[in-house]
DNA sequence: AGGCGCTTGTGAAGACGTGCACAAATCGCG
DNA sequence: CGCGATTTGTGCACGTCTTCACAAGCGCCT
């Protein structure tokens, strides 16, 4: 489930806090989400729960990083350090959520040899030689979107099969291979969406019935429209 | 539907190439989904197509922006001009896609006044008045996660109803403002998710012949584990 | 020991998303 | 003008996800 680290983080958060059993409840507020739904998904790991005491907090975190694949320390390959890539090379996330930064890639001449967090910039075509001598589990791509896909099939081509993608572009790749898209301008078009509709619904309050998004052509406004689901 | 961003980017490339209209074949390609949702979704919208023909990109482009609330230019406030928000705001996709980056705000007086890209950097507690000069559509968080909820709190107080938060946790806000996450963590942990997972595959090679070469680490699980779904 | 309150785990029902397959519609061409 | 090629729009069936509701299990207190 992709639920799962939304779990693990709220369970760190518990632990850190001293508490030692957490309600399904209690973590389902702290993850956000619904208790019924959590539970579901814990049962699904195996029976780890006591009931009319709840779950045991360090128990649990063993048993989704280990379902998460977080025994072993992953090693990340990032790819393109420019305005991005050096925020996440800086980015201590990786290193306290269970991943290691193994090395850094560009293309660019000038950047090469740059020290960030005490990794040096190396130069993309020699990929293949750090990837002979370590295993690189996960390659991230901050490339523009124009070369994305040449950086995906150079990872792809050294035995990489898990990548995440934050060009705005769209990357095949051969079957096996995941691929995770993070999209800024995306999720800023979803919530710009929302407060079109937010606005639509106040600018004409009937009844409230259906939701109905305006016109498209500017029309007259008694008309009325389809909505549309999140 | 959270597709739509998805399409509009696709459509972008094609009206950049040259096309005028497109099949909902090429577009579910470009777009990398399945042509009869993608004909469904289009159909939510109103009929833009033509049977035989395809859909006017430049038609399409219209409509989708429009119902996306794209017409006018949003206004965006960044929170946090740390590590990350600084690569954010120089970030020219903010630009191209529809927005504008009205204002920065920190914490840090020692941040404070700095300029990145022709904006200068003003102190969290004037959003107040920025917000009563530029109508803020949305906020985006980049601050430490113990400071998120505060600067939602603070965002809402001035009237903001949507927010991208990269912090990892959980924000509670009152009805009617929407909140997306994006959390890098999150997303390298599904991946790793895949990965653990694909390795306890090949691990137990059964008898279909997957085009994968190298083996992992060469490690024994005597434990056999449950499937869990995406 | 027994009862009581609390919590888990899960069955069932409903909502939702997905993809197939096909009728309807349009264009181009002879 | 008519026909075939092409593509849209959508009914339908199916699987997945979500949520409610409740029985079963556990610990604590009397
Ligand atoms: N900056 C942001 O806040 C932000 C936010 C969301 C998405 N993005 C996306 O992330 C990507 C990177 O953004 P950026 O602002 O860092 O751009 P950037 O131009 O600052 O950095 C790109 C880097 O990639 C390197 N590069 C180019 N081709 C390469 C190749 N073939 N192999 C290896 N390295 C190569 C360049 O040398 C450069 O250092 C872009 O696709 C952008 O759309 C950026
Ligand atoms: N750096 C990354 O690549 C990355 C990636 C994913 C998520 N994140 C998350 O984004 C957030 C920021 O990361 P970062 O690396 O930029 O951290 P950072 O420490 O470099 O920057 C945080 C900035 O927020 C400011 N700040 C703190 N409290 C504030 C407040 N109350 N109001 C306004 N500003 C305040 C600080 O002064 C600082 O400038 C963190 O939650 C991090 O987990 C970062």
């Amino acid at each position: 489930m992709a639920r799962l680290p939304e779990y693990l983080r709220a369970l760190h958060n518990l632990a850190e806090t001293g508490h030692e059993t957490i309600s399904s409840e209690g973590l389902a507020n702290a993850a956000g989400v619904n208790s019924a739904k959590l539970r579901k998904d814990l049962s699904q790991l195996g029976s780890y729960g006591t009931r009319g005491v709840g779950y045991d907090v360090g128990l649990l975190i063993e048993q989704i990083e280990y379902v998460l694949g977080l025994t072993q320390r992953r090693a990340v390959a990032l790819v393109g350090v420019g305005n991005l890539g050096h925020a996440l090379a800086g980015y201590d996330g990786f290193a306290t959520r269970g991943f290691r930064i193994a090395a850094l890639f560009d293309a660019d001449p000038g950047r090469v040899g740059e020290e960030i967090n005490g990794l040096v910039v190396r130069h993309i075509d020699e990929l293949p030689q750090v990837a002979a001598d370590e295993s690189i589990a996960i390659g991230v791509i901050a490339t523009p979107a124009a070369a994305a896909q040449q950086v995906a099939d150079q990872l792809v081509a050294v035995g990489v099969t898990s990548i995440l993608n934050f060009a705005p572009c769209v990357l095949s790749v051969p079957p096996g291979v995941d691929v995770r898209k993070v999209d800024l301008a995306i999720e800023l078009q979803i919530l710009s969406f929302h407060e079109h509709r937010k606005a639509s619904l106040t600018a004409f309050p009937t009844t409230g019935g259906s939701a109905l998004t305006a016109l498209p052509n500017g029309f007259v406004v008694t008309e009325s429209q389809e909505a549309i689901g999140t």
